[in-house]
Parts: structure tokens; sequence; C-alpha cells
RNA sequence: CGGGGCGUAGCGCAGCUUGGUAGCGCGCCUGCUUUGGGAGCAGGAUGUCGUAGGUUCGAAUCCUAUCGCCCCGACCA
């Protein structure tokens, strides 16, 4: 391809509206542009990539014996709403009427239809299990889109299903899933790590998260550095510590005139944000519920949902709180409620000696309280967020350290949540009807782009890895309008290149070489060959890797076996 | 949904406080020169100042409404 031919307008000042860098260069690079909040149209040279990336994940899925096929965007509604979901998912699934009044929406994902092609077309246990997959654009009414790429409101997915028997079955399926999505995005060249996740409020076995690691990225991801334990926020847990074996101290109250936070407690009391037992009131699905958290450590709602059995979990409001106990924000705690509230406690907050609590008086606050001398011991579970240099909870050495991560990835083990809400039902060697086991696998594709840029960039630009790359190698022809020889070289070796299966990009443009140094840059390829009247008359061709900061010369073999070595085929 | 910010040429921005009919850089077009890291000189084109209404002799500027875009938050008692 010579770059004459290509569209690829390219910016040399960012535009104000990107902030990520991915965003940036994505748009300074010429590879998107934006249509409206969270709508992107895919520019010639970003198609190119998103292409690559598909390519990789369909060579993947296709290996790992999925099979492709493509499901409508545009959904009725009676569908969803038999899931229920027509009522759950809330503003962020996009609604819409046909002519006849009838109620569709735009799919934010496909549970709903796959489950309906499969309950309608496959009867018996001999059919599975089956695994489908398609490739497509999906979109959901995001409340804030951002970051380019990122968090689009309409984006491409790869979304596979896969139906089974039983757990065993899908357990199969699931770890061949996990397997491609290694192979997938290690093929991509990215730096990812696949984290043990929560599975929400569906249920079901098991779920991982694949993330790109990135300082940028939106998640909090938790890895051991001595076992290869790593999870997400919500799922990550620590190992215990033993209980503090302090003796215990007379209580007591103290007033604490205008104290609310746990810092201002601490400092006023003269005691560390560990010796207090924080008190955090929520409210699960429409009742109070009291949780107790030592006061050096955060609540993670996901957990607290978990241990609650609840759906929704949110912070009590002041008003709630004072109504509760009679206590304003602040001052709540645990001992001598008024009216009987459920508690349940962080495991850390009950190995907390002499701890200060709230006295559910304004302005007043207990201390060196000890559970069973002065009050009972709650429920315990797990309801805090780990931090960093906790120890691991799956090795006795180790400790967590938390990163970011940028979701890419996610499998699945749905179970029976749609079989049974939307009855898929296969017979049994039995004759009997049974509900289908069910699993699902998503890579954001559309997202790994970006994903890659955050990766990827310096200070000129982008730097693809060779499987993202738009094209392999890019030629700059300098002055080849002036010079004969080096365009008829550089077409040449274009065309050598191209017919050894390269993709190549032949800068034919008639600009200054530093426009062309800086476009190629830019762009990211990952090789580029400068031809110049200097360069031709040494009988060489000047190589430089994307990554790398000094020029090479080469003859054609030495260009064409470390090219080789860097794209092996077949 | 709450908070903040911004809409002026294709892009980045100034002008607005103090109302007088729009400007800078990049890009674009023409010519000449230049040619190994986003060139120089000369000439040129491009704006319903987001939209609608109002105030005024006069509005990019003041007022009202509205649309769009960006950022932050929605997490601690």
């Amino acid at each position: 391809m010579r770059a004459s031919q290509i569209f690829v307008p390219t910016l040399k000042e960012t535009p104000a509206e990107a902030e990520l860098i991915s965003h940036q260069l994505l748009l300074r690079g010429g590879f998107i542009r934006r249509l409206a909040s969270g709508l992107y149209t895919w520019m010639p040279l970003g198609l190119r990539v998103l292409r690559k990336v598909e390519r990789v994940v369909r060579e993947e899925m296709d290996r790992s014996g999925a099979q492709e096929l493509l499901m409508p965007l545009v959904q009725p509604a009676e569908l969803w709403q038999e899931s229920g979901r027509w009522e759950q998912y809330g503003p962020e699934l996009l609604r819409l009427r046909d002519r006849h009044n009838r109620d569709f929406c735009l799919g934010p994902t496909h549970e709903e239809v796959i489950s309906d092609l499969v309950r309608r077309e496959i009867h018996s246990y001999r059919q599975l299990p089956v695994n489908f997959y398609q490739i497509q654009t999906k979109f959901r009414d995001e409340i804030r889109p951002r970051f380019g790429l990122m968090r689009g409101r309409e984006f491409i997915m790869k979304d596979a299903y896969s139906f089974h028997m039983d757990h065993a079955s899908l357990e199969i399926t699931y770890q061949t899933m996990y397997e491609a999505y290694q192979r997938v995005f290690t093929r991509l060249g990215l730096n990812f790590r696949a984290v043990e996740a929560d599975n929400g409020a569906i249920g079901g076995k098991r779920s991982h998260e694949f993330h790109v690691l990135a300082d940028s990225g939106e998640d909090a991801i938790v890895s051991c550095h001595h076992c290869a334990y790593a999870a997400n926020m919500e799922k990550a847990q620590s190992r215990p510590e033993p209980a503090g074996t302090e003796a215990p101290l007379p209580a007591g109250q103290v007033q604490t005139p205008g104290i609310r936070t746990v810092a201002e407690q601490a400092e006023h009391l003269g005691i560390s944000a560990a010796n207090i037992v924080k008190t955090v009131l929520v409210v699960a699905d429409g009742k109070i519920v009291m949780l107790l958290l030592r006061g050096d450590d955060e609540l993670n709602l996901i957990k607290a949902g978990h241990a609650l059995d609840a759906q929704n979990v949110q912070l009590a409001s002041p008003e709630e709180a004072i109504s509760a106990t009679g206590a304003p924000l602040g001052f709540i705690g645990p001992k001598d409620l008024r009216l009987p509230i459920p508690i349940m406690a962080d495991h850390r907050a009950l190995g907390v000696a002499n701890f200060s609590t709230g006295a559910n008086a304004a302005e007043l606050h207990w201390i060196n309280l000890n559970w069973d001398r002065d009050l009972p011991r709650p429920e315990a579970a797990d309801l805090r967020n780990v931090r960093a240099g906790d120890g691991c909870p799956h090795c006795a050495t180790g400790t967590l350290s938390i990163r970011r991560g940028i979701e890419v990835g996610h499998v699945f083990q749905l179970g029976e949540l749609y079989s049974k809400s939307m009855g898929i039902t296969v017979l049994d060697e039995t004759g009997r009807d049974t509900p289908v086991t069910m699993g699902c696998y998503g890579i954001g594709v559309s997202r790994v782009v970006a994903a890659a840029v955050e990766q990827h960039f310096d200070d000129r630009g982008i730097t693809w890895p060779v499987a993202l790359a738009p094209f392999e190698v890019g030629i700059v022809a300098i002055n080849a309008r002036k010079s004969p020889e080096v365009a008829a070289a550089a077409q040449a070796l274009h065309d050598r290149l191209e017919a050894q299966g390269y993709s190549v990009l032949l800068d034919d443009r008639d600009e200054r070489p530093g426009v062309q140094f800086a476009t190629m840059d830019l762009i990211g390829l990952p090789h580029r060959i400068v031809v110049s009247d200097k360069v031709l008359a040494q009988g060489v061709w000047e190589y430089r890797a994307r990554r790398a900061t000094e020029n090479v010369l080469l003859d054609e073999t030495q260009l064409m076996n470390h090219l080789c070595k860097e794209h092996p085929r077949g």
C-alpha cells in the first residue's frame, strides 16, 4: 500500500476532547474519528488494526472448537421480558419502537438471543456441548462514555456462549476458553493478567477477568508476587491475621465533639485507626444493616452484597442513620443499640482489642471495648478491600500488590440462570427434560485496540505490537520526487516485501523527510526502512525498529532475515 | 443522576470583564525556494462566534432558555 492511496489524516495538535493517551494518539494518528459521545468511526488505518484483533480472536476461537455465527443487533423486547432483564437492566439498555409500536432494544449482550436459538434448535444431550460465538457490535447507553474507545457506547465485542449437560462439561469448555484467551492476548503482544473475578448476583461457580496492565486502567487488580494468585478488587481476599494479644483495659466513654471521621477520631483519642472499629450503615434490599470494619479498612459494597445475600447494597443516608440508631453518622456503634439491627463484622474488625467505636449518641465514643467482654461477637464476613502489602490468601509467604488494569476479557460460568428463566432444556439419556448449563465468554475487541496503545506508546506516538500494527513495515522514500532511483528502489523493495507476505506502507508522498518520519512514528509501524540516495549509494537499507533509537544499515539478506525473525510465519 | 468546565475557521486557542460588526498559530490553496526529524518567503480562501429568544441604535461580548461536548463524583460514618 502506498501512503498516497490510504487516507490517514494525522494531527499535529492533540484534540482537546482527548484525555487518555490512547485516545489522543488514535485521534492524532488518524485511526478513529468521533461522531458523537461514545460513538466512533473507524478510519482506514484504525480498521486495519481492528481487523488484526478480530483475526487473532477468530483464529483462536475456531481453534478451540467454537462456531462462529452472527446475531442481530436489534432484539425484540419479549425475550428480555422473559429473562427478566427488560426491567432489571435499566437505562443502559437502549429501547426503541418499530413502526408497529413493538418494543425492541439494541443488544448490549446476547444471552437472550442465543438462549432463544438454542432452545428452539437443540433438543438432545447428543447435540451438547456446543459453543457459539460472534464478533459483533454492541450498544450500551453508558452513563458516562469516556476515554474514546475505552468506554464507548457502541463497541465491538466477541461474545461466546456455551451449553452443557452438566457442570463437568462446562468446566472443560471454561478451561478451554481460558486457555484460548491466554493465547489471544499473548499473540497480541499485550502484558496482561488473568484474575479471579466476582460473579455478581448471577452466581455460578467461576469467573475470570483478563486485564491489560496499564496505569490508566479503571480497575484495581490484586496479585501475589510469590504465587499465581490474582483477583480483582471485588473478589480479592487476604491472609487472616492473628488476633491482637493486648491485655484488656477498662472500657469507658469519651466526649468527642465535632469528630466525624476515623482520622479525626484517631487523632483526638491518640490512638491508631487500626484500634477503631468503624460502623457503616447500609441499606441492603431495603433493610438497614450495620457493618463493622477496622478503622483503617475500606468497605467493599460488592462483598457486602454477597455476605448479606442482597441484590442492592447502598450506604444509608444521614436521615436513615438517625432514625435507625438515634445517633448521627460518625457516632454510631454496635454496642447498646436501641433498636435491633442486624450486625455483620469484617474478620479483621473482630481481631481488634481495646477498640474505640461510636456510642450511639452525638459527640460520644467508646474506648477500650473488647469483644465478648463488652459486647457479643457479631457474625463475621469478608467485607473489606484488600490493601497492598496484605498477606496472600493462597501461599504462606507472598504479599499482595495492587495494580491498575483495563478489562479486555471475561470468562464466566453462568450455570442454569438463563436455562431456567428461558426454559432451555434438552432430553437426557433417560428421555427426561433437563435444564442446560451455560457459560459465556467475552472479549472487548475495540477496547483491546485502545488498551494496546495505553501499553505501547512513547513521546513520538504509538509503538504497536507487531500483531496489531496496521502495517508491519513502513518504507520512507526520501525525496522520491527528485530521485527516480529512490522512487524505483523503494517501490521495488515494497513489492518484494509484499510478495513475501508482509504488509507494507510505502510513504511516497511529496513531503519533507521530517514530516515523513513524524508520521511513521506517530502511526507506530514496527519496522521502518529508509530509502535515500545516500543509502542506495552504499548498497544497503537503513533499518530502524519503532521501539529502537538507532538506525542499522542492513543489506537485503540481512534485512529479510531480520524481518523473518520478527515475524515467524506458519 | 450530582458537581465543575467548555462551545469563536478543519485542529489548537485569543477576544467576552468594560457591547461598536472577529483575530493568532497549525492545517488548507497558489507560486518560488528548500529537502534526513512536523521548512522559509510571498500571496490567498475559509466563520450563520453551538442554537433560539430577549435587552440595545448596535451583541461573539449582557440576560434567558436550549442543545452539544469534556472532566470529576456517585466510597467509609
